[in-house]
DNA sequence: GTGAAAGCGCTAACAC
DNA sequence: GTGTTAGCGCTTTCAC
């Protein structure tokens, strides 16, 4: 059966009186408009019995503003995603804000058509998670004022505004970690090349393992991307090809999960036999085989910070000054490093 | 700077034809409307040129039609949550549908407001995972016959399509392994009381108790919802005042955690001192220590079934017969479950 | 084959 | 104080 809504014409009608004197009213705005207390009553009354809502799409086309915005992301089902959206989905309402949610699968095809398609319900802002790679379309969206933040993965040659975690400082000191345990022979299990978040952890390890006099070996980074296959393959090459390994880094927590499962395989024991750091605190980090160091994000503050950048954006209507926001992270140890074995 | 948006009335001018004919050529009805080849190709030559995107708020105005549905979840950032919002997404999308993702925070008040706007925004059907309790706007939704599909939670006394997993089952099939095992004292780590998966997986506990000869004992229950705070209370509570338990089950993974971390806290091991089973799988389960044993929900047909029950609605425009939908779930026995220590 | 015009539901400028 | 009217951008009858 087809709901069909109360207008203001009916609740005009009802109350007897135009449409323009019903919308003042309901707006609020009897005061201002100097609606006389009996017709307004009226009025609240007849919208009341008639359970009126005002419809948001006809507001929408008049004001020219969807009170929408847009949110994209790679994988909404990956718990760093989830606890950004519902972090944006919170603070943009307080600003009257819906967030439409979208989902990329990782693919920039994808991610470029549905750009498109939430462009064409004319949301008023974007909170996009990248896939990776930059694609004409970005060149676009940078030129064409649209408010819009980009998070977690993002373009240092596009000059859009940023909210990423302070990705090589975590690895760095992670990294250091496990050099002050004697380690001198640690492996990388790396998420998707290419991105941000990947390179600039690498960055971190390298530049961690160079301090202290390491020579920084490429053939010990394996991986293709954030999930648990990739990590589960990456570990069972590195320690195939490099026995001599002591440590592991994981650039994600799904791909910590693949290692573990790797070294269970093996019956290898942390941090007997390896120690292990991921990146991404996780509810379970503490309950697992040993508990997990972890290089914990602060999601909060990431998602808060977006929508913040996005809502000052479409109020002011124009980009911010500063536009690469870096959120701290916190390097958490547990029981997950010890020495190296021979020591 | 304001992204003012090309019309239709702009595309038409250049290629030098009526708003009607540029509409007609944009929406391929070409051949239908006997359009010239010549002016179709002038039509989108221009609209290319333009960059035009058809204006989804006019068309919704036009059509009333909205094209976006509404979901509500308790916690977005829930694995669980989100999981269903991405299948969501994913498959209303094929029907040209946007998702609005909205929170409640677990709270009845919000529920409803939110519940509210989302109808202002005129969407065109609702997916809802219920805070729990019954409220009157249930009722209202109940008889309003708007396009809405209940999921997780329910309410056995409203008449609305339902997608839940086969709880008491996956419980019942946890508890009977457990007593397999020659367990007899199984305390429970409850959810949120009241609520409808609560209920039922209380219910399936109960039931396997009662039928392996073993006295339910209501004081073998505690937990205030499915938090990881209320699960490691509850174990707490329950170690104390009922040294004599052997086994534990878990109504969530986020209770199991909690339970993992009092067990920690006691220096008890799982399964020596303790049998552990949780509800929901998770991809850490298999690498706790030991691995734990898991009723797994399979989350994704969950998501695609109510989201084709909702669509289902849209399209015929009244609501199935068939109301419950029992998605089956899986027992999957790890390391966590053993003997009690006494045999 | 194509155009003119009405109207979706709302708000705001302008009348009186 | 309140009504009339135009118009947001689109689709679709109806006219020619």
């Amino acid at each position: 059966m087809a709901t069909s809504h109360t207008t203001l014409e009916q609740v005009a009608t009802l109350a007897e009186v135009s449409v323009s004197t019903a919308s003042r009213a309901l707006a609020g705005k009897a005061r201002e408009c100097r609606i006389s207390e009996k017709t307004e009553q009226a009025i609240l009354q007849a919208a009341k019995k008639l359970g009126f809502q005002a419809s948001h799409v006809a507001q929408s086309l008049r004001a020219q503003r969807s009170g929408a915005i847009g949110l994209l992301v790679p994988d909404a089902s990956n718990p760093f995603f989830a606890a950004v959206a519902r972090e944006v989905v919170i603070h943009t309402k307080r600003y009257g804000l819906s967030t439409i949610l979208t989902d990329s699968h990782g693919s920039e095809d994808l991610e470029e058509e549905t750009l498109s398609q939430l462009k064409s319900r004319r949301v008023e802002g974007l909170i996009v998670c990248p896939v990776g790679q930059v694609t004409p379309y970005w060149r676009e969206l940078e030129r064409s004022g649209t408010p819009v933040v980009v998070v977690d993965r993002w373009f240092p040659d596009i000059a859009l505004p940023t909210v990423a975690a302070e990705n090589a400082i975590g690895s760095h000191a992670a990294t250091s970690a496990l050099i002050a345990k004697g380690h001198r022979q640690i492996g990388c299990l790396q998420g998707r090349p290419g991105t941000s978040s990947n390179n600039e952890r690498i960055l971190g390890y390298k530049r961690a393992l160079t301090a202290n006099d390491i020579k920084f070996n490429k053939s010990l980074i394996r991986g293709s991307d954030f999930s648990e296959e990739s990590g589960f393959h990456a570990a069972c090459e590195l320690l195939k090809t490099h026995p001599e390994l002591t440590a592991l880094l994981a650039l994600s927590n799904q791909n910590a999960l693949g290692a573990l499962r790797a070294l269970n395989d093996r019956n290898l024991r942390t941090p007997t036999d390896l120690s292990l750091v991921m990146f991404d605190d996780a509810p379970f980090a503490e309950y697992v085989a040993p508990p997990l160091s972890v290089v914990r994000q602060d999601i909060l503050t990431i998602g808060r910070t977006a929508s913040e950048l996005l809502i000052e954006q479409i109020r002011t209507n124009r980009r911010p000054k500063q536009l690469l926001h870096r959120v701290p992270v916190q390097l958490e140890i547990r029981q997950s490093i010890g020495p190296p074995p021979h020591l």
